[in-house]
DNA sequence: TTTATGATTTTTGTTACAATAATCAAATGA
DNA sequence: TCATTTGATTATTGTAACAAAAATCATAAA
């Protein structure tokens, strides 16, 4: 056949149809034999990831976690209980009541420690504000009422830890204006604790 | 056919061949398609799940086999356990942005910086609550707009920096609740800004 | 009593298939 | 001429089907 004349009949064409990598992966596809149980959670896994290959083709992917930079100088600042006092001490005078350095006053342990920024407002009443960086550390338990960053069915937040009636674990945001509801951790769903908030720290400029 | 007599032809016959749960997961698979790239990761995450249901009932052998649990525990315990090569069950991996330290990421110039424990609630409004640590920067000149640490007639307070409609310098508190008054500067007020609030810091626990 | 053999059934990895989706080219219409 | 529609073509994607392997039981053999 020749592939330069225009041809009535149907037949193959080159370059037709669907581009390869037009899938939500962006790659090729096969198939495995999973556990029926866990089929709707790596479906899950599976469309974040999908997001994730979609969202790279064309921003930067939402920086949400960071870690702890390795070689820590500590610098000691001077730190003022504003009691206002007459006159306010000039930071070379002794009226220092601590010297203070803010890695090391937010972090007990390193190696078990990262940052995560802050995305809504859902606590905002204990001032945790959008782009704020909470300071996270994996080593600690923790306790009913602890701000903790939580993983519900793949997806990350950060509430207060409660406990509902029949025991199960509750999500409480802490914003009064309504606009979030509790998180109620129900059976299907998904749930582990990843870290107690135990600090946070913010640049205004 | 009766079903209690010896057979000497083959045939059906119940309670032969293969248990069912047999197989490592202990329960029914079927099959779903996923991304090439990813079928390595997935099978590492599923032969650790398979480990993990094989002790499970070890640890419920005992009764052996009067009552299987419901699957539902299989759902709620999440597949995301260790890191995987490829990164996949971590949705944390994704994120990890350049390594951060609070000192460095808080203060520009520690020589002209300190630090100043907030004590009321009149700046709640910015994320600034009673105990957290403000970081003053007094080498940088303040703007309209600024957080600032200012001395009025001695007294030290820490307000939005504003201005009146006539020039002069205005004092804004952050706090919808109206207890807190704006200052306005007269001119016979003694009034100075000593720095700049830069940042803050906290712990929650 | 213990071991081996064969039939039966489930598991498991892969292939096949059909419905859907995406893409291009040609045809159609403003 | 340019935009829209239509139809053909090709890839994606969920599921069914298949075959080899593994596990289990009943029976035969040692």
């Amino acid at each position: 056949m020749n592939d330069h004349q225009t041809k009535k009949a149907g037949g193959k064409r080159l370059g037709a149809g669907r581009k390869s990598g037009s899938g939500v992966y962006q790659e090729a596809t096969t198939v495995m034999r999973v556990p029926v149980s866990q089929k709707a959670a790596l479906s899950q896994q599976l469309s974040r990831y999908a997001r994730q290959q979609q969202q790279r083709k064309q921003l930067d992917s939402p920086h949400a976690f960071t870690q702890l930079e390795h070689p820590i100088q500590a610098i000691a600042l001077p730190l003022y209980q504003s009691k206002v006092p007459a006159g306010f001490p000039s930071p070379a005078d002794d009226h220092v009541e601590l010297r203070l350095d803010p890695t090391t006053y937010l972090i007990d342990q390193a190696d078990s420690t990262f940052f995560v920024t802050i995305q809504g407002e859902s606590m905002i009443e204990v001032g945790l504000m959008p782009g704020d960086k909470a300071v996270v550390d994996r080593g600690k338990s923790a306790v009913i009422g602890d701000i903790v960053l939580a993983m519900i069915d793949g997806e990350f937040t950060i509430k207060t830890l409660a406990k509902q009636a029949d025991g199960t674990p509750k999500l409480m945001p802490a914003n009064a204006s309504g606009r979030y509801a509790p998180l109620l951790i129900q059976p299907p769903m998904q749930f582990e604790v990843w870290g107690v908030v135990i600090g946070s720290f913010r640049r205004f400029r």
